[in-house]
DNA sequence: TGTACATCAGTGAACGCGCGTTCACTGATGTAC
DNA sequence: TGTACATCAGTGAACGCGCGTTCACTGATGTAC
């Protein structure tokens, strides 16, 4: 047993994939795409250069492994509405739904910095697979929208998920100082928008509430 | 005199400059950043590779200047809503402004594609003039808006801008297929909610006519 | 428990390739007279 | 206008560096008995 941290063996390995997973996505923030070398990332997660080749078979291997890692620990749910269901009275939730997804981003400011840099690279597996996670967000809020009767559901995820993340675009680089202001004018474009197109389809329709 | 196309050699320089330039973009858009090397973009302008040196002091160099050519002759109204200054009654005018920059956008897809993917790349001189653009773009209409008495014309700037962007992004990616419909939607979230506040700040005050 | 052997994560060294960069050279363009 | 010389955009060849990739080796972990 050696002087440092130990444990089985597979334990170890995997630790070690976990460090340069993490590597991969420092070196992406701290020093740009153009410096992600196999060298640079295996100097950040401390090990000996031809390790990244014990766990990766190259680059493309070493990326879609991160992509994988982000998908499933940390973005899973980061752009997604879905946790608003039952909050309270319509215009509660609608407000719930913008603050939580904004509130997810904002919460791990490198990972969500990378997100909006990195998210339409075509070219490289972590993109593609950020690509991925907007889509299925943007797809899961229209069928949330539709279900709850409300017109013109595609064309309203495409603008309220492109409001979410221009505003944490914003909050991130401090054009944006008051996020609950925000939040709030994006409500209002929504909610004044859907009744607008309600009572446009059927007058004596019943409007959301705007208290 | 050579048997091509000739001219003195001031004029020829520029062109083979130009050349790289319009390189840069193509190499950029069809293989993607990190196979932007001096040697493909001089392939693709159709010189020898040490040509590249001739006009640039390097990549840098070489991208600084293509996001100068860039920044003057094809993006600067881009983004831009003064253009729609006098166009007709408040909405008419609104509309304008959105439905132009949406069409002055799609009108160079190529080129937008690759504005979209590089715009917030912070370590590359394109990406940087990309931002600049934007940022004077938001703050352009931000004034506007202002001298228009819209309340929250900074917040309502960034929303715009945000959904402008978005709106190109379904756009050329085919999410969106009703550029009319988008307009639309944005006209109406737009001029709902500019009633909204004038209401709520003024119950008296003069709202935009719907149509 | 102890011993002998097997496995394998991690490494230093080496190699080749592609790229950026330099340089002497060429031939067309420009200029002086 | 014509001739001799100067300039300079563009080039082929060469070079060095950084990077990706491979490999034999090491020493710790795991296993059989």
């Amino acid at each position: 047993m050696s002087a440092a941290k130990s444990g089985s063996r597979k334990a170890n390995k995997e630790r070690t994939r976990q460090k340069l997973i993490q590597a991969t996505l420092t070196v992406l923030h701290k020093q740009g795409a153009s410096a992600l070398t196999t060298g640079r990332i295996a100097a950040e997660a401390g090990v000996a250069q031809p390790t990244f080749y014990v766990h990766f078979n190259g680059m493309d291997d070493a990326l879609s492994q991160t992509a994988a890692q982000v998908a499933e620990e940390s973005l899973q749910n980061l752009v997604g509405f879905r946790s608003a269901v039952g909050v309270g009275s319509p215009i509660e939730m609608i407000r719930y739904a913008f603050a939580s997804s904004i509130d997810n981003l904002m919460e791990q400011p490198e990972l969500t910095e990378l997100y909006l840099r990195h998210r339409l690279d075509v070219d490289s597996p972590l993109g593609r697979g950020w690509t991925e996670i907007t889509n299925k967000a943007r797809a899961d809020l229209a069928e949330d929208l539709k279900r709850m009767s409300i017109p013109e559901s595609t064309l309203f995820s495409e603008l309220i998920v492109a409001q979410v993340i221009g505003t944490v675009e914003g909050l991130l680089h401090k054009r944006i100082v008051d996020k609950d202001a925000a939040v709030e004018m994006m409500v209002l474009q929504t909610v004044l928008t859907v009744n607008h197109y309600l009572v446009k389809r059927e007058p004596q329709s019943a409007v959301i509430a705007l208290d």
